[in-house]
RNA sequence: GGCGCGUUCGUCUAGCGGCCUAGGACGCCGCCCUCUCAAGGCGGAGAUCACGGGUUCAAAUCCCGUACGCGCCA
């Protein structure tokens, strides 16, 4: 593969509902090959669809992206760009060359208007179905005389403009990944270019904006490959030298089936939600579709930068496997130093209400290993700072009976006269009380654990003891030996 | 229906004619460590490389069919 000197991609997504998985990746890759190139990436909003576009998805996916760390160079909101050359970012602020292309395109012969109305339209369809041949248009308006033109405008009809496509002939589609393909003209149909309200169809609006924007490389998702020899014909007829393309695989459900905004939680934001660390998101994502010779797993990010490479990307489609999500987010949170773990666990620790307890640092540590969401993270804490404890069945078992009561009554008496509450002391006066006594320390660590934390999971006993601190313990303890029977939750 | 794309352990994948008795990762199972749970270490099960033909001394790798899946067109 050549490597252009100025590499320039997009990403353009139709703001009709939430940046989904899929579309992250397509994003993400995008991004990727325009910085291993040290080019740009361009973020283009396709909002010709004027019935299903909304501003709330817009903002969606400029959140989506900028909570993945995948910025974009250009595009909304990037405001010292917006009075650049490409610029503005939105299709629909672009109307006028789309519209003037199209003129241009009408002159020369290139496309025409068709004056069919839908019910025509599926006429033809049925009857195609009905002879069992492919459903397309049958070009009856191609060569209207211009009196009949005129009678139809007469009657008040309603034109869109078609392509005129060649009728013979393939169009090679050279593709960074899947080689060249060839389509038949002849099977290609005369596609609509503009619609009836003057608004560019996507197949035209992505080819205007393309060339106008410089795009060097379409890198896209793999439904658009059937697309292209259509978009290929139009670069051809205006005279534009096209793109560079590479389609992508498709992303799958866990059912096999295409991930679509319809599978549930597909949508990256929910994501965000659920307590997933960015970074092992995109670091996932990057996965899907794409690898290492080497089959590598994590990547910082200046390595993704680096070792990306369209070679690397698959032609098959790949499943979406949230257990290997689960399991890689569970390794950048391990390696994330304690104040950042905190701040980005910050709106879960906020509606917790652990935010800004004292200790709340020192406490977070002991757990580390095990959170893998940041999410966990106030789960797993906040027996350290609850009034009265969320008791499981199994830790209420533990303190249950009369025998390991007593024990931590006794206990806590010997543990109130420690003078010091550091966790080697606790540790030596522990072991010396079950050996005092012919037990096995299980016999006290277990019931020891359940009674401070209402647990039988958790943080080393004796550290977890010292961050508690004597105050809670010895009034656990108490409470704990007190209560006849099971506990009240 | 036509056209297009795809098919290696359950999943993500390595592999681009001999290094493959197919490697790694997730998940699963077992052992070790151990005050629990994790983390970590060690080991295991798991893929007749979709199927059938070729080409070749040699094919997961090249070619042709078939099946299945998916996409686009409507």
């Amino acid at each position: 593969m050549t490597t252009p000197s100025k590499v320039r991609t997009r990403f353009a997504p139709s703001p009709t509902g939430f940046l989904h998985i899929g579309g992250a990746r397509t994003a993400l890759f995008n991004w990727l090959f325009a910085r291993h190139h040290g080019g740009v990436f361009v973020l283009r909003i396709e909002d010709t669809d004027e019935v299903r576009s909304t501003h709330e998805s817009v903002d969606a996916i400029l959140d989506s992206l900028r909570w993945l760390g995948i910025p974009w160079d250009e595009g909304p909101e990037t405001l010292e760009k917006d009075r650049g050359p490409y610029a503005p970012y939105f299709q629909m602020k672009r109307i006028d060359s789309y519209r003037a292309f199209a003129r241009k395109l009408l002159q020369e012969g290139r496309a025409y208007p068709c004056y069919c109305t839908k019910e025509e339209l599926d006429a033809m369809r049925r009857l195609a179905q009905l002879e069992k041949r492919p459903p397309r248009y049958d070009g009856r308006c191609r060569d209207l005389t211009d009196e009949k033109r005129r009678e139809f405008e007469a009657a008040g009809k309603k034109a869109v403009l078609r392509f005129r496509m060649p009728d013979e002939g393939t169009t090679a589609v050279p593709d960074l990944i899947r080689g060249n393909v060839q389509f038949e003209n002849a099977l290609l149909q005369d596609f609509v270019i503009m619609k009836a309200s003057e608004v560019p169809t996507y197949n035209f609006a992505c080819v205007i904006d393309d060339h106008a924007m410089e795009i060097s490389h379409v890198i896209r998702g793999d439904e658009h490959l059937s697309n292209t020899p259509s978009q290929l014909q139009l670069y051809a007829a205006l005279g534009f030298e096209p793109p560079a393309f590479a389609h992508l695989s498709m992303i799958l459900g866990p059912d096999g089936a295409k991930l679509s905004k319809r599978h549930g939680a597909t949508s990256v934001l929910e994501y965000r939600d659920q307590g997933y660390y960015p970074k092992a998101l995109r670091n996932y994502l990057a996965l899907l579709g794409w690898a290492t010779s080497e089959s590598q797993e994590l990547f910082e990010e200046e390595e993704l930068f680096r070792k990306f490479s369209i070679e690397g990307c698959q032609k098959s489609p790949a499943s979406f496997d949230p257990a290997k999500l689960l399991w890689m987010d569970g390794e950048y949170l391990r390696k994330l130093p304690a104040p950042e773990l905190l701040a980005a666990a910050r709106p879960f620790l906020e509606k917790a209400g652990l935010w800004g307890k004292p200790g709340l640092e020192q406490v977070a540590a002991l757990e580390r290993e095990k959170y893998k969401l940041l999410s966990d993270v106030p789960k797993l804490l906040d027996f350290f700072f609850k009034d009265s404890l969320d008791w499981t069945d199994k830790a209420q078992k533990l303190v249950a009976a009369d025998g390991p009561r007593a024990l931590l009554g006794e206990l806590a008496a010997e543990l109130s006269r420690l003078p010091s509450f550091a966790a080697k002391p606790l540790e030596e006066a522990i072991r010396g009380f079950c050996a005092a006594r012919s037990l096995k320390t299980s016999q006290v660590f277990h019931p020891l654990r359940a009674a401070v934390s209402g647990r039988t999971e958790g943080p080393s006993l004796f550290e977890m003891l010292a961050a508690l601190g004597r105050e809670k313990v010895i009034a656990r303890l108490r409470q704990a030996a007190a209560t006849p029977g099971p506990l009240a939750r």
